[in-house]
DNA sequence: GATGAATGAGGGTTCATTCAT
DNA sequence: AATGAATGAACCCTCATTCAT
């Protein structure tokens, strides 16, 4: 697997924030996990990074500029913690084994990222500052896949027309998967079984499921 | 196909609805689409519904309520919908073009539906008046699903082991696939694109799709 | 003196105003005068009228629109004043004096009302919404003078070449005049003292003063 | 014309100002003409000004310290203009018309630096710290006018019985003029009008205007 | 049933001022 | 001398909710 594009051009995000923004940006991801976009006062996310609000706005400018800016630092870290999971993996099916591991990392963690990106997505579908975010991700997340896919085609261990498609595919099932897990009211115990339901569906798309009921 | 339990259950829910609150709810409906479930004001609700902000309060009692009320409605309406739309399709295939069909109506009606949606996943997530919301949807959608499949297998049309779970994962696939389509900038062209991959996907977790790049 | 013409259009605004809202603008032009339009917050205002700070909100909508109101209030009242002390006075040299009667009433509705209208300048000069109150002000008194300044040219008592003209000249003076005496230490005993040469300038402007320095 | 005794007090103001001072001074003066004496944050003035928001507090200690030496600033150095602009001038009509010259210098300066003035009177009206001001600048303003007069009486070109009452009214109808000027919608093209306006005004209550409507 | 005046809590934002560097 | 990070008070405004009519 070699080095992503556009998660590269965005992986000096951090480098952009300076060590006090960073602390605010951690407490506002910590403040949308548990609350959401919208039901969040500045003051919670002062509170919470143990800083004055005056502060915030200093930095940050509004309150709309810093939520952009947390929502990329989140998506950002996750694409990275996944591209480092997959990466120097040859084999594509442990290659596949290795993106659920480190998509499906634990409860708290997965709850915690997969509300924010759903705020992150009614952000875009209604706030201008917002639109440039999902395509973003999309590359970023879908060139990961793609990679995976076309190893395995080249080993000729998948049967795939055409990478980019089921990229695509994969995600939406990845993602529809997670929006199933996040409204089971027993998550946390949910969450193994949603896992392995999940890798049963990607190498089901990948033409390398085996079919079911068959010994 | 039979009548489906739980929707049935819910399906008086209109009738629970005096006129003049159905007009309460449609004018909410029409607002949280266009503008998220919290980016609006009662006031916005009562100017759209052409009614008094007292009135909306004298029938329901408070704000969460009439959002709750209101996603309830859309959701047994669009359940209701799709229901009619593959019942009395006695063919597997044909069963599965009617739910692409009856799901996959239209830009306007979906997007405005998938993003009230979210919404309420994120309120479920958090509120607890909401809680009970996503458990009577996955019953209804995915007992819809699951009838199709259950004929399909009866019929040896589809391979698989386990309708409920097969019914899940599809229903993950379908949400995850408006999830990408969502985020489209140019959602609205985009729309048949979407529905052609999302049908494609089912007939592959169905066990039926055609091998891609095979005659 | 016959009805003005700009005054008699604006001399309804009160009829404009609900009871509630007039008690609010009341309130206004008594903190305005006291502290000045921009040392004043909302919440100086609904203590002093006694009602609560979203009232002020829920009527005018915003801060300058509650301003604009109270000024052009104070204006029109004003100007009715003035018109009605000088209406039906025959004698050119009684209705100046009528005039500088009814202009400087006392130390404290001067003082209120002058130091407001200095804000209003200001307003003008940089808000655009208040662009239009000086042309307004400027035609209601002005329109006053000139019926003075006519009706004594008709009787041969005043010496003047064109009325509108001077009628914006003794306007300036009188200004002028109100402008000095604000910035007396002791405006209070000043007050007589200014009013005085207030008179005897418009009668000079009037070509109708004594010549000074002589019997 | 002898030199001034109130001006000559405060000429040394600049001498009071060291360079950095001064050109924090000057960026207020500019921000305050632009924006009004309310309307700006200490951002904007060291924005404009080029130096950093803590030097300015550093040098005035604080806001209203600052404004304070701007207005005196300004107001020193207008007056110091109209002084030069009509020293040594030995004929009373035409000191009068150096006087206009300096006074009505163009629409910019002229609008800038009498939208500060009133700034200034509204300040003084209302914070302990500017009451001073006024008094001084009557002092150095009218001592100016009342020399002119002087020796326009002692030439028997005027004629006026109080040269210290003269003066001030004098005064007052030149800022009354300016009061309504500022007023104008089209101030810029406004400006010579009224520069005549109050040319002939000033002779008219020096004794010395053509009677109009005569020969 | 229906209205809309009225309230008050809370939120985002501005900004003078302080202070460590 | 000079900077700018940091604070906290104050402000305007929004809005769900109450209640008299």
């Amino acid at each position: 697997m070699t080095e992503n594009q556009a998660l590269a051009a965005r992986g000096d995000l951090e480098a952009d924030l300076s060590p006090r923004e960073l602390v605010i940006v951690r407490g506002a991801y910590r403040v949308i996990a548990r609350q959401g976009g919208h039901r969040l006062s500045l003051q919670d996310i002062a509170d919470e990074a143990g800083v004055s609000k005056g502060l915030i706005l200093y930095h940050f400018k509004n309150k709309d500029n810093l939520l952009l800016t947390t929502m990329t630092w989140a998506l950002v870290r996750t694409a990275e913690r996944i591209r480092k999971g997959i990466e120097g993996v040859g084999d594509p099916h442990a290659a596949v084994q290795a993106l659920i591991d480190a998509v499906w990392i634990g409860p708290e963690q997965n709850r915690d990222f997969y509300l924010l990106y759903l705020d992150l997505i009614e952000h875009a579908a209604r706030v201008p500052s917002f639109r440039g975010l999902p395509t973003v991700t999309r590359e970023i997340i879908e060139g990961l896949y793609a990679e995976i896919i076309r190893e395995g085609v080249a080993q000729r261990v998948f049967a795939v027309a055409d990478a980019d498609e089921t990229a695509a595919t994969m995600r939406a099932f990845v993602e529809g998967t997670f929006l199933q897990w996040l409204q089971q009211p027993d998550w946390r115990e949910a969450h193994p079984r949603y896992r392995s339901r999940c890798h049963e569906g990607l190498l089901r798309l990948l033409g390398s499921g085996q079919p079911q009921g068959q010994p």
